[in-house]
DNA sequence: CAGACTTTGAGAACACGTGCACAAGCTCGG
DNA sequence: CCGAGCTTGTGCACGTGTTCTCAAAGTCTG
């Protein structure tokens, strides 16, 4: 993501991509966007909604805004726009928010505990249901109303609470060992915060969020630019 | 970032594009796994790294790994590999890391708590300079040694203690006005964790981190593997 | 010093993503 | 019912990124 992000294993050519129409993944970077931007519309109360105005809201350009919502289906009416409340369920429907997801966080440290209080979680269809630290002395400790729990356990509670993604906030040198936990206890989605590569197999999704490479990469920009104000990375 | 990032302004056709050769987006977002492999490898006494090792290190394939280093340099040698230090060197210079950058947060809640406390910046360049929030209830509290200070006091602060990046940990109602005063402050950089649209002048370089739209990345391909456990967004 | 071996650096083909431009299709007013 | 005006959906061209491949250039061994 955005920075890095999975992408597709090395599927043999022309797959049985089983059900559905082949969604780019850029689009479908892109998809939570429009999904954002239709909750503020829907709140404005409007109907309909052009590819313009979704384009401005979400911060991207009107003909991307097109083509990505092209791939979902024809969901709009030319001259009209889009119906905002039909094109929000349809996103939903595709981005598998119609349902909640249960999430395991693993790792309460400064992050762990931000990430357990963050209310963004909730409003877009996720639920922190285990708080997870290897460290004894935390085990017990109530957290945002819910208890942290054994590293050990782990397989027992997703099993239990039907969690499929989960959250690693562990330091660097833990990572690894964690992935492999989380992906024997049938974990099948995780996303990383902590500063380390992490290999998982197939079948097994893998997004990253690293703070720190985040802030190197706009370094690089910045530095380019002291010296003469001149080209770097701008967004319009 | 991954996920949306900065991009290239419109520059026209065969710009000046002054001092060095031009070095692509997705590598230069790269550039800091590679230095983060270096540093390990730094720490096991070796001297001399393949691209094959660095790429097992950094998590991409060989072939990635010496086109991306060869926009910077011829600085292998054929039949044995990098030196390490010196290409630690190397690139630590291009990301602009031979020198500590001093950064503003913006937001003291939960994540700016998290990022105040976070102990990977200052080992890869980085500094927490100034903890801002617009909660006068808030200002004056310390903070990891910091005292929260005020938002109005930002352009004294940016001016005073040469902060170019900005780091907004805000709710999503605020983000852009936080951004458009970083902006007037003198800020060039933005790092942005709330989940909002954000705009920015032109020569102005926007990241954003948004923890909600990676778990519905994670959610898109989960959705499709429940029914049949096929394609996906599996990394190697 | 010659030949085997290793590894880089870059050319070229391919895959993917973006954005223009415009026909198709819809609404609305008269 | 017709024509003016909008807005979608998509073909196409272009730019960016990835991967394969292999000659070039070095080391090492005998």
């Amino acid at each position: 993501m955005g920075i890095g992000s999975g992408r597709p294993g090395p599927g043999s050519r022309s797959d049985t991509i089983s059900e559905a129409r082949r969604i780019p993944e850029a689009t479908v970077a892109r998809l939570p966007l429009y999904y954002r931007a239709l909750l503020e519309t829907v709140e404005e109360q409007v109907s309909t909604v052009s590819s313009e105005r979704l384009a401005q809201l979400a911060g991207v350009n009107a003909a991307k805004v097109r083509k990505d919502l092209s791939y979902l289906g024809s969901y709009g009416t030319r001259g009209v726009g889009y119906d905002v409340e039909f094109l929000l369920h349809q996103i939903s429907r595709e981005l598998g928010l119609t349902h909640e997801w249960p999430v395991a966080i693993v790792g309460v440290g400064n992050l762990g505990h931000a990430l357990a209080n963050y209310r963004g979680f909730g409003a877009r269809g996720f639920k922190i249901a285990a708080l997870v630290d290897a460290d004894a002395a935390k085990v017990g400790q109530r957290v945002d109303g819910l208890t942290i729990e054994a590293l050990a356990d782990l397989p027992a509670l997703v099993a239990a609470r039907n969690i499929a993604i989960g959250i690693i906030a562990t330091p660097a040198p833990e990572a690894q060992k964690v992935a492999d936990q989380m992906v024997a206890a049938g974990v099948t989605s995780i996303l990383n915060f902590a500063p380390a590569v992490v290999n998982v197999p197939n079948g097994v999704s893998l997004r990253k969020v690293d703070l720190a490479i985040e802030l190197q990469i706009l370094s690089f920009y910045q530095e380019r630019k002291e010296p003469g104000p001149d080209a770097g990375a701008a967004a319009g």
